[in-house]
DNA sequence: GCGTCCATGTAAATGGTTACATGATTAT
DNA sequence: ATAATCATGTAACCATTTACATGGACGC
């Protein structure tokens, strides 16, 4: 799925402008799936719209700028449904992070250390905000998204607490874990 | 890290050539958390070359075309360690099955099952695959990370297999499901 | 005979991010 | 004052995938 069949797949939730749409994207029960910035979601309701895939309104509001409001047209969803008929693309996972600790015997201990805690603690903090936000006004499909995302989330919390003490049982710095100042 | 980077770390647990960093990608105990094709292993390696962070030879052998095998220089360890030193980027996972079963209401019940059942079959493949695999020989480092990604191939699949229900509890097809052909 | 594995490489196309450009309102 | 939120859009840049190009050995 391309940006464009994504833009059209949250318009069948309800009209949005592009703003809204990214919002949803990042705030919505698939954000743990996804990634998308403007460059790419304006871009694509402009293409949408030039093939008729979605109608566009301005709504002028008080205060804030007037923003462009799409509908998906009869012909969009026609579009999004067969898009949906093609075989899903294979999931991908790309962590940075893992790959540093990978390669950590690259580092000195205490970048070790800093990576894994900072890695752990963003996970953390995702479950927690997760775990937090309400959807239950949401369908069952689209919790069964969400709460996956979660669980995600705690498996690799709770994996990285239990085994975690594994990265750093060779040899440590000289001197350099001895300072325990710096962060925090 | 970008593929140049990649293919840099790779060398570090050996010399390689372009075909064996692939499949030590594709293989090792990193596999779950990248993918890389050859249109960007190769040029990857050029560069590199270009610029003093690796050597090569060339190997010839019997039968097999000749390879060329390239080994890691002083230069390119630091450069290696410098890029370690940057903080790593945010993790991302896209997932093109879920966006689907996210929009499933545009789908018959029939595809919506073909799409579940093959996401979940692909993630019980992958998690019988790898806890078949034998990484003892490798670094603890690396098989927390290797551990790490089958955690959570084990996890969605748990999670699939308790809750996947859910996703078919609504209306059914007029006469598609009755129809259990089709597939296997 | 056919498919797979080995082996390298280029070129075109794709798709996306980042940075730039603009600007009002509201909250701190 | 300053930052954040709302709001849209373009252009340059970047990285990666896909397809093309080539070819021998080995197993079925």
């Amino acid at each position: 799925m391309d940006s464009k069949m994504l833009c059209l797949g949250v318009l069948t939730l309800g009209d949005a402008s592009g703003y809204e749409i990214k919002k949803y994207l990042e705030e919505g029960p698939i954000a743990h799936f996804h990634e998308i910035s403007f460059g790419s979601i304006y871009p694509a309701l402009g293409k949408l719209s030039a093939e008729g895939l979605v109608d566009w309104r301005e709504e002028r509001q008080g205060g804030r700028p007037a923003k462009k409001v799409y509908t998906i047209t009869p012909a969009g969803t026609r579009a999004l449904e067969q898009a949906l008929v093609m075989p899903p693309r294979p999931d991908t996972h790309r962590s940075d992070a893992l790959t540093y600790l990978f390669f950590g015997t690259l580092m000195t201990a205490t970048r070790r250390r800093e990576v894994f805690e900072g890695y752990l603690e963003g996970y953390r903090a995702r479950l927690e905000h997760w775990t937090g936000v309400d959807f239950r006004d949401e369908s069952p499909a689209r919790r069964f998204v969400h709460d996956l995302g979660v669980e995600i989330y705690r498996a690799m919390v709770d994996f990285m607490e239990a085994r975690g003490h594994v990265l750093f049982e060779d040899a440590p710095d000289r001197n350099e874990d001895t300072n325990q100042g710096g962060k925090s």
